[in-house]
DNA sequence: CATGAATGAGCCTTCATTCAT
DNA sequence: AATGAATGAAGGCTCATTCAT
């Protein structure tokens, strides 16, 4: 039930703060935000009641806490996967794989936040920030290969793609669909090697 | 405050049921499901909180029929304005528009919506059904034009794309990613009418 | 533990609300504005936690409520006594008497008003009304009688005296102080007399 | 924010109790005994909140502690107003004056300490010594001078009119009641300069 | 069919107090 | 002597739901 293990007795500020953030993220990613509350989280990364209050003025503040840490982590993956890449085929595969992965994975998360987002004006800021991110770093990976006439528009539509058949196979939607899931990722791939287009092939190397 | 006027003191069973629903996807359209209750919904509708659960099992169910209702005014639309296209890039258009009209109305019911799907069972296999008359759509659609070579996965990577998009435009997204509305409804147009071919022309047969 | 004996099963909403006041004045009054909370009250009242909060937004609220209470049925009986009064000298001992049997009655809920007169606004406002009516009525018992020359101040004093001399036997402060219950009422008594005086000698009657 | 100035890292242990009681003294009074809590009375006093327990049992200690201090330096103030007095006159005023003074400056204290001793049997023992000493005192006093015949019952409902009329002007009770300040000062005075004679006149003797 | 007072489980939050460092 | 993270009991309040009328 308890998360990360024991853990110390008394630990800095940070350490805490931490595990809370991890079991919160861990607890709305299995049974949503409003499938739990501020003393389970705390019980669940193995502290009192009070201790939530502590660090955190309510659930909304954890929970954009949890988003922040995930964006946080999944774009120094996303940094590494991209550095990674050996061919173009290979970059649109990896950035595909990549992004289920974190759907799947956090599922439950995106959901309770949506919601979120929603209702909460300082939820919905930073969700767009992390937005405009994405379509900065498109644009950065274009400006490293051949130059490929696209807009703004068509990037956008190609995230919102990604993002919603991600979450569309994470939540088992295709099933009903009579539709592979392979087939959906070949699709998937396709549009995102076409928005990212290989290095100049007559460089000096 | 009050929605559709005034209420019959006692009307038919059907009726007071309708008034219901109506109050209630009014209500979490506009402020979430966990944003009333099942007391202001009977009072939005003209009632006493008690008559709610006389018509309904518990706040989930409303959620459902008013989901139900929804769909099936929504379905009604579509019909219509597929029968009145006057050609492909008018179909296209058509149905974009029409997308975008009721996740813009729609917003927080469907905002409501996606909580539950993730939490019951009953809620997924309806809105599966939904998803698979969508698909059935679009293929009966190509069966009157001439034939286009696509695959369902195709299909159903257009139907979440269109969805995700016309939310994200819904929710305002886009303000802060500067990229126009109108830009990209063009992209969602041409993708449309992509998947949607014209009919065979006259002449060859 | 219950107040009043058995509750009507569903009473009118005016009767729930007065037995809920009733109970919250008996309990402040015994364990003090801090020594209770609306859970307990509602429960001696032989109501369920919730119905506290169909009726007072909290706890400050009902306890104003049980201070309007208590100063209206204390203005009843003093009107009621001023009436009875055969001589001055009657008077001057109906009103002491009168004083005191309410501070001894109701000294916890006194106390409980006064902390909350020194934080709250709108309970400091109330509690300046009631003053101002006692005044009111200081001058209206006089211009029956004979003029006698006094000032407000020496009024407002008479005032302060009475309340805090009997709020000081109730709450049996004169214990330690070597001196008896009845020379201190006496002292009043005198204290009163001389600011109320007798009718006129020599009317036609 | 800090009371006092610049702390010493480890300083006496009486030096640090004061320094709490005296934090304590200044948040009871600004907000009263339920307004804070001892881990605010330890960062007011510049210590960390286990400090506070390693001085106090409990809060309801600390404020004991504060009442007594507050007494003590009262009494000291008193034994100097009254030796400075010049004549009957003078010293009614200076004690009228002081009784004022102090009421004003500790009105939030007062006040915590009145359900304190509502419910407290040490505060009450602690109040009943001090209320002993007063009366003490104004016997002492009129034992300097003329004889004058009165009563411990009048005495005591001096103490309680002074008392009194001092909290209702430091609680600003007299803005609505028409009142001057002056005027009710004024018979303050009169009263205490009735209950303590001028010393006998130097030529009989 | 409709009412609306009443319920009570349960989440949110505070704060007096402890204890390992 | 002092720290400050941690505790957990308890009070505040909501809301889905029931039931007597």
């Amino acid at each position: 039930m308890q998360l990360g293990g024991e853990r110390p007795r008394r630990g800095s500020r940070e350490n805490t703060r931490d595990r809370l953030v991890a079991a919160a993220a861990d607890l709305f990613n299995r049974v949503g935000y409003h499938g739990t509350d501020s003393n389970r989280i705390a019980r669940h990364a193995g502290y009192a009641a009070g201790t939530f209050y502590k660090h955190f003025a309510d659930k909304r503040e954890i929970l954009l806490a949890a988003y922040e840490a995930w964006v946080t982590s999944e774009w120094a993956e996303i940094r590494e996967e991209l550095n990674g890449a050996a061919s173009p085929d290979d970059l649109a595969e990896r950035i595909v794989a990549l992004v289920l992965r974190h759907h799947v994975r956090w599922r439950g998360l995106r959901d309770s936040l949506r919601s979120l987002v929603f209702e909460d004006t300082e939820a919905r800021r930073f969700h767009r920030e992390q937005r405009s991110r994405q379509i900065e770093m498109l644009r950065a990976l274009r400006a490293r290969g051949r130059a490929v006439s696209r807009t703004a528009a068509e990037d956008a539509v190609l995230l919102f793609t990604l993002e919603r058949v991600c979450d569309a196979i994470a939540a088992d939607e295709l099933r009903d669909l009579r539709v592979s899931r392979d087939a959906v990722l070949g699709v998937l791939r396709r549009i995102v090697r076409d928005a990212i287009p290989p290095r100049p092939p007559k460089p000096k190397r």
